[in-house]
RNA sequence: GCGGCGGUGGUAGAGUGGUCAAUUACAAGAGACUGUAAAUCUCUCGGCUUUAUGCCUACGUAGGUUCGAAUCCUACCCGCCGCA
C-alpha cells in the first residue's frame, strides 16, 4: 500500500506513495477536510483544479446527519462527493474531545500561548466517556426538543465508516487536553488501545484502517502508545492528541512526533492528524509525517485570511481596501491570477460568500501547492534549505 | 404665521429626574482559529492619563428649576408634518 521512494539525508522526511483504490497519493501531502462529505464552498472540481489529492471526512458528523438508517443506504462518500479520488474518515474519536474537555477545559489540543494566557470560559461538556465507548449529548429533533444521548464505540465506529466506504479509515480513540495530567493521561491510554484493538476486530471490508497513537504530551506515554499501536495489524499510524507546540520555542515544537515515529515500521504511512499550520508541516515532514489533515486553509479562508509566500494576510483589513495587486502576486492558481485583494477585501466587506470561496479555493491550492514544493525538494535533496526558507518567517 | 412632532456618540436608534460616557445594531479597529457544533468567536470603540469604584468634555444653543438634568421649565436655532 505504501512505498517509500527517498528519504532525506538530514532529517527524516521520505518522498513516497500510498496506493489506493481510488488512485495514488504522493506523499508528503496534504489533506483537505470535508467533515460533512463537503470541503465548505468547494466543489469537487475546484478541489481538483486546487491540486488535492486526499479529503478526509467524519465519522461522528456523517453519523449525525445520515442517521443508522441513512447509513445502511447511503452510497458512500465517494458517490456522494461525485470525488473518484482518494478519500479518508476520521472515526469520531476526535469528536470525544472537542465537544467534551475541549469545551469543559477550554484550549484546544495544542498546548502554547491560548491556553496559558487567556482565560477559558467553560462550556458544558456534552460527552460522556466510559471504558465501554462514548455517550454523546444531542439535541433531539422530535417536538420535545430536549436532549439525548448517543451511543458510539469502536464497533460502531468502524460500521459507520464501513458504510461511508472511504479507502482510509481510522481506529476510535481518546484524543486528551493538553491540561489533562499523567494519570487522566495514562487511563485514558489504556481505553484508547483497547479501542484500537477493537477498532481492528470490527473491521470486515478491506478498506485500509491506520491506528492512532496517543500519550498527550508525555514521552514516555507516546512510546509505550506507539510501540503498542504499532504491534498491531494496522496499515498506517496516525499521530493524534496534544501538542506543545510553542513550549520551548518554534523549533523544539512538536516533539511528540518524535517520541513516536522511531517505534513506527518505515514501510507504513505516518499521518498527523489535525496540524497544519505551515511551520507545523515543515515540523512534521522532518519528522517523518506523511500525510497531514487540518481545517487551517478552509476555516481561516472563510475568515478572511489568506497564505501567501511570505506569510499570511487578513483581507478584512482596511488597508487592502484600494489593493490593486494581485491576491497573491507569485501564486499561479485560478484565484491568483485574477483577483485583486482590493476585490477580495470587497467581497469580504460585502460579507458575499464569493470571498470565503476564493479564500479558502487559494488556500488549498496554496497548501497543496506547498506540498509538492516539498516532494519536488525532498526529491532533489533540498528539502532543509527550503524548510528554513519558510519555517525562519 | 399658527399648531403638532422631533433634534442623543461615525450612522441608525434606545433612554424621559439620580445606578448614564449613555441599551442595542451597524460601521470602524485589534486579535483568535491546527483529526470543523466555527461564512465563527473574543476584545476595543468621546477625550486624557498614573487604564481607574480616575479626571475632563458631552445627549441642538443659551439660561433656569433641583442636592442632582440627556431626561422638567423658558427662550432661541434647525428639521419634518398639518393648517393658513
Amino acid at each position: 500500500m505504501f512505498r517509500v521512494l527517498k528519504k532525506d539525508s538530514s532529517s527524516r522526511a521520505r518522498l513516497g506513495i500510498i496506493e489506493t483504490p481510488h488512485g495514488i497519493i504522493e506523499t508528503p501531502s496534504f489533506v483537505v477536510v470535508g467533515t460533512h462529505a463537503k470541503v465548505r464552498e468547494l466543489s469537487s472540481q475546484d478541489l481538483v483544479r486546487a491540486k488535492t489529492q486526499l479529503i478526509i471526512s467524519n465519522t461522528y458528523h456523517m453519523w449525525q446527519k445520515l442517521g443508522d438508517k441513512g447509513l445502511r443506504k447511503y452510497p458512500g462518500l465517494h458517490e456522494s462527493m461525485d470525488w473518484q479520488r482518494p478519500l479518508m474518515t476520521d472515526s469520531g474519536g476526535f469528536q470525544v474531545f472537542s465537544l467534551g474537555f475541549a469545551r469543559e477545559l477550554g484550549g484546544g489540543k495544542v498546548a502554547g500561548k491560548g491556553l496559558l494566557q487567556q482565560e477559558n470560559t467553560p462550556e458544558e461538556n456534552l460527552v460522556r466517556i466510559t471504558e465501554e465507548g462514548v455517550f454523546f449529548s444531542v439535541q433531539d429533533e422530535s417536538a420535545t426538543g430536549g436532549k439525548r444521548e448517543m451511543f458510539l464505540d469502536a464497533k460502531k465506529s468502524v460500521w459507520i465508516q464501513e458504510k461511508l466506504g472511504a479507502d482510509i479509515i481510522l481506529a476510535f480513540d481518546e484524543p486528551t487536553s493538553p491540561l489533562h495530567d499523567y494519570k487522566y493521561n495514562k487511563e485514558a491510554l489504556v481505553r484508547t488501545h483497547r479501542w484500537e484493538e477493537e477498532s481492528l476486530k470490527a473491521k470486515t471490508t478491506n478498506q485500509k484502517m491506520y491506528g492512532i497513537v496517543q500519550g498527550g504530551l508525555f514521552e514516555d506515554l507516546r512510546n509505550e502508545s506507539a510501540r503498542f499501536v504499532a504491534g498491531l495489524d494496522f496499515d498506517g499510524f496516525a499521530l493524534g492528541g496534544s501538542f506543545g507546540s510553542s513550549f520551548g520555542g518554534k523549533e523544539k515544537s512538536f516533539n511528540e512526533i518524535d517520541w513516536m515515529v522511531p517505534f513506527l515500521p518505515e514501510d507504513k504511512p505516518r499521518h498527523l492528524l489535525g496540524i497544519g499550520l505551515v511551520h507545523d508541516i515543515f515540523m512534521g515532514v522532518s519528522k517523518g509525517v506523511d500525510t497531514f489533515d487540518c481545517v487551517v486553509p478552509t476555516r481561516e479562508g472563510r475568515h478572511g485570511h489568506v497564505y501567501i509566500s511570505n506569510g499570511r494576510i487578513d483581507l478584512t483589513k482596511g488597508k487592502y481596501h484600494r489593493d490593486e495587486t494581485l491576491l497573491c502576486p507569485d501564486c499561479d492558481c485560478a484565484v491568483c491570477t485574477v483577483i485583486t485583494r482590493g476585490e477580495l477585501y470587497q467581497l469580504f466587506r460585502d460579507k458575499n460568500p464569493r470571498a470565503g470561496y476564493l479564500a479558502s479555493f487559494h488556500n488549498i491550492y496554496f497548501f497543496n501547492n506547498l506540498m509538492a514544493k516539498i516532494r519536488q525538494s525532498i526529491a532533489e535533496d533540498k528539502f532543509e534549505e527550503l524548510k528554513s526558507k519558510y519555517v525562519s518567517l
